[in-house]
DNA sequence: TATTTCTTGACAAAATTGCTCAGGAATAAT
DNA sequence: ATTATTCCTGAGCAATTTTGTCAAGAAATA
């Protein structure tokens, strides 16, 4: 599981462009400014965004980039998973022992295996535009299955 | 947030105590050799669970480390916290400049805090006893807010 | 006394992060 | 056509973090 400035600049720079007037391109430059983040990082990331289809570029004055898709349709897990690489169980920190539940190893497995999947539930389920609206606060629950 | 190596080992190696028989005392090269973890590295590890309070140890011949705590009693959010230190939003990078929601930061800062703590919620509501009776996996809930 | 085991702190190799820099390519305005 | 603007790409690198090792010691037991 990874998650590093990398990733929650790729958030920031998606809200960025997503918070401006639609289908109007916006300039690295002014993601840069507005967020306070070396423009030339930046350039990585949203070269990245746009390979990964989240956003599209157009070079020359007056360019910069625009939404791909719809603020609904891009899920932060998405944008993360794009950016930092698939989360990864890496339970099983040896991989050459075979996982069969020897001396506790597996049940620790399914902890972070679980951790990874709630993670992923979590981010996966909020979107872009969940976010331009700030409705993310509070979602936070107790999984059923511990309540009783 | 943070998880490493260090705090799974530290899980693993708690696991590995609570799998032995209660009060029987476990000793680093037991949990090095069931585990394949470096032994040495393994001392810092325990040595800082016991000053935390999550294990006792005898030291001399036949010495070794039990729990200081009955299982149920030791949920994962507190190990890996004592580990790998609190863990921070980290959403807000900029300190200096107010977050005051100006250009979509703080609408950033709300999801890494809310990640944050549905990490929280869930490790903090699995215990060492959990782990040990292998009643981890299917956990994962969608949250009921993103239901209707 | 010798052996076992935990305890502590310093140090270091390796990996990762978080960038910078140097060029280049496309586009638009002039 | 030229120039200015903007995105694009890859290499490289310094700082930090991770993941340990090593050395010396302290406590307990046989």
């Amino acid at each position: 599981m990874k998650l590093t400035t990398k990733g929650r600049y790729a958030v920031l720079a998606l809200t960025e462009i997503a918070l401006s007037e639609s289908d109007k391109l916006v300039k690295i430059s002014q993601i840069s400014e507005a967020q306070n983040i070396s423009s030339t990082y930046l350039e990585q990331i949203l070269s990245n965004l746009k390979n990964k289809g989240f956003v599209e570029s157009v070079r020359g004055p007056n360019g910069g980039y625009k939404l791909a898709l719809k603020p609904e349709e891009i899920k932060m897990a998405e944008i993360i998973e794009a950016i930092e690489g698939k989360m990864e169980p890496k339970g099983c920190h040896n991989k050459d022992v075979s996982c069969t539940g020897i001396s506790g190893r597996c049940l620790n497995h399914d902890l972070w295996d679980e951790l990874g999947r709630q993670i992923e539930l979590f981010l996966g389920h909020i979107s872009l535009q969940d976010i331009v609206e700030g409705k993310v606060l509070g979602r936070s629950r107790v999984p059923l299955s511990v309540l009783d």
